[in-house]
DNA sequence: ATAATATAATTAGTTGGCTAACTATTAGTA
DNA sequence: TACTAATAGTTAGCCAACTAATTATATTAT
């Protein structure tokens, strides 16, 4: 437990200098508060690059993948594809593509639907669920060990910290 | 001040009922940990949207180009390109595609170095100073805004919470 | 001095994101 | 009923990221 650390990826921020310049052509710039958001921002960067390199090393699973392909898991009955782009936040340019190659993977399969004749139902297929059976719990185990650092009580903060962001 | 409201976006996330199932097969995963550290992501989502959503519209620019060309703004004397993608943590041939763009949109220019006949340095042209000088403040006044919601105190646990979640 | 190795940049090919334009089908309305 | 609207999905074309392979130049070692 603890001692987990985070120390790649470091870029290049906009100096502190440069910032107070700014600043001064617009004082409603809080020097501080940019610099807090683009720590916020870069940590958020170093856990994604943490997770989804192993996964994309292991299994060439993407973060945008990952998102469909649990969507489709909790989709025991399929989804229309205009569904699962909504429920992932991409375009249904982006799902077209992305199921035309997890069906050409074997990881997805469709259906059309008889009483639509435009519409379609996607759904996973054996192997796609035997897959994120097979890779889900260690990403959670992953995904879990990042907020070891943080004691239960920082955790709550934390959740009320994103909240007060989100402005709720 | 107050009352700006992040409320697009929202991903699906894997329920609870199945990270639940999960940490039945392996007891070590955390499933309030799990879902703290899926709300933290979402939340930088939501932000990233924010914030590129914007200049993508107004300025064709991305978040991968705008931390390109920060980094460029502040090279005054010009730079490596395998420096800029060490610093901007993209690889070479990330870099070499982006330059090819942005000196055909006369944004950037490069001069090859006469000690090593191998390496190039690249700067921004007066044009790209110009567009940087212009979008710089109210970028940085929209980034500073997102975390009005937050006291002065709030932000300081926030940057204290961040420092622990990266382990030092 | 030459051969081997390392470095700088580019290119080819893949994925995942986008917008805009298109086809097909359904639903709504005059 | 026939015309118009809206909806579902796809396609084309762009950008940004990646890896792997290639070219050209420097550096190092034998």
């Amino acid at each position: 437990m603890g001692g987990f650390v985070l120390n790649l990826n470091k870029r290049e921020f906009p100096t502190r200098e440069a910032l107070r310049q700014f600043a001064k052509q617009i004082p409603a710039i809080n020097v501080s508060a940019v610099e807090l958001l683009l720590q916020f921002l870069q940590t958020s960067f170093e856990i994604q690059h943490y997770i989804f390199d192993i996964l994309e090393k292991k299994y060439k699973l993407s973060e945008g993948k990952l998102m469909v392909m649990i969507i489709l898991y909790q989709s025991s009955n399929g989804i229309a594809p205009s569904k699962l782009a909504e429920k992932a936040c991409v375009t249904r340019a982006t799902i077209s593509a992305m199921l035309h190659r997890m069906i050409r993977d074997g990881l997805a399969c469709s259906f059309s639907n008889s009483t639509d004749g435009r519409a379609k139902v996607v759904a996973l297929t054996e192997k796609g669920r035997v897959f994120m059976d097979e890779i889900l719990p260690e990403h959670f185990l992953r995904t879990a060990r990042l907020m070891n650092n943080l004691t239960e009580e920082e955790q709550i903060q934390l959740v009320q910290l994103l909240k007060k962001i989100k402005g709720n």
